[in-house]
DNA sequence: TATTTTTACGCAACCGATTGCAATTGTTGT
DNA sequence: ACAACAATTGCAATCGGTTGCGTAAAAATA
């Protein structure tokens, strides 16, 4: 038990006098050799405490069954919901897989692609970082043949696999529940990001909503973020309070900002959702908690993450590079909880 | 652009009319290469877009800079920020990081054990699964001289390092805390975990800074939980609120159960801090979002996934094959807030 | 029994970077 | 100008599985 030393299949040939192409072949149950000897090569292969080499074989086959998650961050919920599904995925077609977060920085996007690369995984699955306005760095994997997903926040010229959401549509459905709940004043956070425009399209979906509904746009009520944190959430939702006349709705384009304007407007006395219906975005837990219970649009993160892994998987099992990249779009709906009720 | 091969130091050897070791010595920048030939090996491989092959650096080396990462979740606020502490340490020394979660499952654990060693990393972090109770699996690290560190949930009787929190000293403070607050019968949830024996320690402490100031332990007063959930959360509060005389405080041993218990009072009419304390456990995110704020014990989360990545990394460069496995302890402190004010 | 077809296994090259040692070129001293 | 030594670079084995091809043995057919 106090060896030093990885046991590998030659040691397992030498002690069952058959070559390693065998014990290769044997442990994976290759048609040509004998269930006899199968059993034996497995038997011996478990006793000596055998574990295969994937650093030999990888190298050798150039395919590793290794997934690369590159994420700004395993924290959000959103994002780990993601992870959690692309697991859940990859595990039933024994593929394992490695997360890299970037932190939102492009540097670090960048040097994390490098490594995927280095590491020579199977496939990867992107979800860009607020800073990357450039992808030149998933050049690698694209002239590599190494399938390539974008989720969620996705470049939005580069013909490879997105699993996104519509988040025009989105926006739209969040906007016209805060008109039916009776606001005519609806204000609203977004956050520049040219790449992923998905602030931009639930901005869109924001303003049609309300053009349809004979309510003029106001640019007063829009506000533009620097970052989606909770403290400039806090900053803008005071903005927003100190306008007179004060808008008496806020659809927030994630659940944090949506908690901050909640928590804010507590502070300053005015009362969710009589004088002020607000509407997050993800459904993350901790809508759930706060009080009121916080209406939100929902985003499958899961099954988002179940459709980017398949593709991989699928992709890889074809490994017909055909061009037809397709984009998926998965559904979302509103979730009518406490603070939009009229 | 279009290639669809990989760039080897051999392609750069051809083109330099080099051999393949002078290739490999200039790009780590060898003495014994000079400086003019390091500059027009850099040069060109940059032009071709060469990125190393870490399966094949790792197979030769049998080292891989990897650090294996292995908990139950990224989801929970402490482990994810026990992952940004690696991280920052890991990429300081260049090392990489991979994250695998057990999900709270042995099996799993046992899995991903075998695909961390399987990848042969470096070294290995990892908190325990609730469901473990045999740590087997682990030989193959210690018994290969692979640095083991276990971090905050961590067995009992292993002989290898670990980076923990003294459970005992903060249950006592966290007590001690409410009793200062003027809470005469306090309530506690604990959860059986024979190996993570955290629970207990936590325990131990909330028993013992009872008897100190002389106060009775009641057994009706300590509930055993399954799982740590905001579900268990509110079954237990009900339990504790339905008792009569109620108990006036409560110490959870997390921050979730303790929101749970917050809000389980909020319902039911019981004012928190007036007729009822809380101080929960882990200073999480939301512990500063619910309303009243969370009194907490704070968990140096960041600072246990540093000095657990430090240990692997100096083990690693001094490849002292030393016995001496100490435990680090860091410290913790009574973030003393809302819903525990007298 | 001789011959063809299966079945089962062995041989050896290969993947790409690393490294001990040998070999070559360049420098310095006498 | 030549030996002695230092500075550079090349050769070839190595890490551990994988796989195309070849071959011996066993089974099926003539």
């Amino acid at each position: 038990m106090e060896e030093n030393k990885h046991v590998t299949i030659y040691d397992i040939a030498e002690r069952l006098n058959l070559a390693t192409s065998t014990i290769s072949r044997a442990l994976k149950d290759h048609h040509t050799i004998s269930d006899k000897t199968i059993k034996k090569v497995k038997k011996t292969a478990e006793e000596m405490g055998f574990v295969p080499n994937t650093l030999a074989a990888g190298l050798r086959g150039n395919k590793t069954r290794t997934i690369g998650v590159l994420i700004p961050t395993v924290t959000q919920p959103f994002l780990s919901s993601l992870i959690s599904g692309i697991e859940i995925t990859a595990q039933k077609s024994d593929y394992t897989v490695i997360i890299m977060q970037s932190h939102d920085s492009y540097e670090e996007e960048v040097n994390m692609a490098k490594s995927l690369y280095s590491n020579r995984v199977s496939g990867v699955i992107c979800s860009l970082a607020m800073e990357t306005r450039d992808t030149a760095h998933f050049h690698q994997f694209s002239n590599n043949n190494i399938p390539l997903v974008f989720v969620d926040r996705v470049p939005k010229d580069y013909n490879t696999f997105r699993v996104v959401i519509d988040n025009y549509t989105a926006g739209y459905k969040a906007t016209k529940h805060l008109i039916e709940q009776g606001c005519i004043r609806i204000a609203h956070l977004t956050a520049g990001s040219e790449l992923g425009n998905l602030y931009n399209e639930r901005k869109r979906g924001y303003i049609e909503a309300l053009k349809d509904h004979n309510i003029t746009v106001e640019e007063e009520l829009i506000i533009n973020l620097n970052s989606v944190t909770y403290e400039d959430g806090v900053k803008a939702s005071n903005a927003l309070f100190d306008l007179k006349p004060m808008p008496d709705g806020l659809f927030a384009p994630g659940d944090i900002l949506a908690v901050s304007a909640v928590q804010t407007a507590k502070k300053r006395g005015i009362k969710v959702p009589e004088e002020f219906k607000v509407i997050g975005f993800n459904n993350d837990p901790i809508s759930q908690i706060i009080d009121p219970n916080l209406s939100t649009i929902t985003h499958p993160a899961e099954k988002m993450g179940k459709a980017a892994a398949e593709i991989i998987i699928k992709n890889l099992k074809s490994s017909k590079n055909d061009d037809a990249k397709e984009i998926t779009f998965l559904n979302t709906e509103v979730l009518a909880r406490e603070s939009s009720q009229k």
